[in-house]
RNA sequence: GUCCCCUUCGUCUAGUGGCCUAGGACGCCGCCCUCUCACGGCGGAAACAGGGGUUCGACUCCCCUAGGGGACGCCA
């Protein structure tokens, strides 16, 4: 039997991290047993389902590269099709039908919390004559839940779950407006879209025994189960906006690569060994869901930095220009030239070993793209002080005469001078060239840096400074 | 409160009874490389929640305690 996976967020709001990487193990894991993985949006609840939020949850998932199979299910579209197996429920006994009012239903509430227990209908429609119904009533339909044993769970993650079925109560299947339930939609549409593998978030597992006991009332073989752990915020506790639960789409404006997400996510609950690198096609290999563990983990950005920063490094440069440049363009008031791209593209090596994400790499490339004369900043101006300025009058002759431009000439030519003064230090000419060439003191190598600028634009760059 | 789950360095984790003097990675500290900052290399500090068992032998198995998390809707 091939394996079929299924993505099914709720659209009330963003693609959150969590969800990110209950997609990516679903996806992985088909895609590692060559199964397809399938997106169902799980609209059911009408007022809280926007349209907005469909389109980021299908942004997201594609700007992590997590594609799926077949056009994705919206649940609100099947609603019939869930009212329908309530109702043969009904007509099998195995579900009825329930005038309990709200006000009722409080009641219990307040009963089991004075008490200690549990919220659970008490079932008082369960055997109760139709023929007593209070006119006028629509009523719900329920399960009837067995009322002694126990419902077991083979979790591919938690292992062996068992609950007594005591704790089950008859729950509502479709409500008095004729609309399905959360419960029954799941169980109908995972059926009918032959979901082999149920993987989804930890607070789902009690859920998982109420949809054990449906699936087996319509006849039907229950899924296999896996409830991964979920994530946590820095100081351990449930994952809130204060903490990573942003958006998929706030990493992706943070400047992080959805290879570095990935790969990330991927890490957290989930080893291999001591593998830390692990690409996407290595992760399809390697997937399995023995490798999940069962503890929640805790977000950390400075190791999301470092993968990105990985990441970065290892990326094709024309992409990055790419990437960068619409913050670039923003940044510095005007669209980006054939010099200025070249130059990127040329300066790309030495600026991606220097940014851990796309937001610092386009920073730290502006120098390369902003117009003369450069703005400087108040290190680069204490660097440009007398002695420095005296060395840069002293070179700027030499450097118009460099052949060719090219780094090892520039830096034997730079050499020299400094050989020619007892005493002096490159550190002591390089760092006011570089505070004059890019407006800070840190930068990719000074002479890469010229040598990208090119002759014409390092040379004006100086007599900025000199005049 | 009730039910379920979890607990190895600060963080992510390796570990499935002897290979553990508990390994790796991020972060941190130091050194090297060096024109700056990074990258890279080398080294260091840093953990089995606590208590009982079981066993010749427990990080690994069992029980208890503590701490943490999740679920308790005509939401999904």
């Amino acid at each position: 039997m091939s394996v079929v996976t299924r993505f099914a967020p709720s659209p009330t709001g963003f693609l959150h991290i969590g969800g990110a990487r209950t997609a990516l193990f679903n996806w992985l894991f088909s895609r590692h047993h060559g199964g397809r993985f399938l997106l169902r949006i799980e609209d059911t609840d009408r007022k809280r389902s926007t349209k907005e939020a469909i389109e980021a949850i299908i942004d997201g998932l594609q700007w992590l590269g997590l594609d799926w199979d077949e056009e994705p299910v919206y649940q609100s579209a099947r609603a019939d099709r869930h009212a329908e197996m309530a109702r043969k429920l009904l007509d099998e006994g195995k579900a009825y039908r329930c005038y309990a009012s709200q006000e009722e239903l409080e009641e219990m509430r307040q009963k089991a919390k004075a008490e200690g227990r549990p919220m659970r209908y008490d079932g008082r429609w369960r055997d109760r004559d139709p023929a007593e119904a209070p006119p006028g009533v629509d009523p719900v339909i329920r399960i009837k839940m067995p009322q002694s044993g126990e419902t077991v769970i083979e979790d591919k993650v938690q292992g062996r779950v068992t609950i007594s079925n005591e704790q089950l109560d008859d729950m509502v299947l479709l409500r008095a407006d004729g609309s399905p339930t959360y419960m029954l939609s799941v169980v109908v549409d995972d059926h009918d879209m032959e979901i082999t593998h149920v993987i989804r978030g930890d607070d789902h597992l009690t859920n998982a025994f109420r949809q054990t006991q449906l699936y087996l009332a319509l006849g039907w073989q229950p899924p296999q189960f896996a409830h991964i752990p979920l994530i946590h915020g820095p100081d351990g506790a449930k994952l809130s906006k204060r903490h990573g639960a942003l958006g998929v789409a706030s990493y992706r404006e943070m400047g992080y690569l959805p290879e570095a997400m990935r790969n990330y996510l991927l890490r957290l609950g989930w080893g291999h060994g001591d593998d830390e690198i692990i690409p996407s096609a290595q992760a399809i290999e390697w997937f399995d869901l023995d490798g999940v563990g069962r503890s929640p983990a805790r977000f950390d950005f400075a190791k999301l930095d470092y993968l990105n920063g990985h990441y970065l490094r290892e990326a094709d440069d024309s992409r990055l220009v790419e990437l960068i440049r619409p913050t670039l363009e923003d940044a510095v008031g005007h669209t980006l030239d054939e010099t200025a791209l070249d130059r990127l593209e040329r300066g790309m090596d030495g600026l991606k070993t220097r940014a851990k994400t796309l937001n610092e790499l386009a920073e730290n490339a502006r120098f390369y793209v902003e117009k003369r004369p450069l703005a400087k900043d108040e290190q680069a101006l204490k660097l440009l002080d007398l002695d420095g300025l005296a060395h840069l009058r002293a070179l700027r002759g030499q450097l118009a005469e460099a052949e060719p431009w090219d780094r090892e000439c520039l830096e034997r030519l730079v050499r020299a001078y400094v050989d020619e003064h007892e005493g002096l230090k490159l550190g002591k000419v390089a760092q006011p060239l570089r505070a004059a060439l890019t407006g800070t003191k840190t930068s990719p190598p000074i002479f890469e840096v010229m040598e990208v600028l090119g002759r014409e634009e390092t040379l004006g760059r100086l007599d900025d400074c000199l005049t």
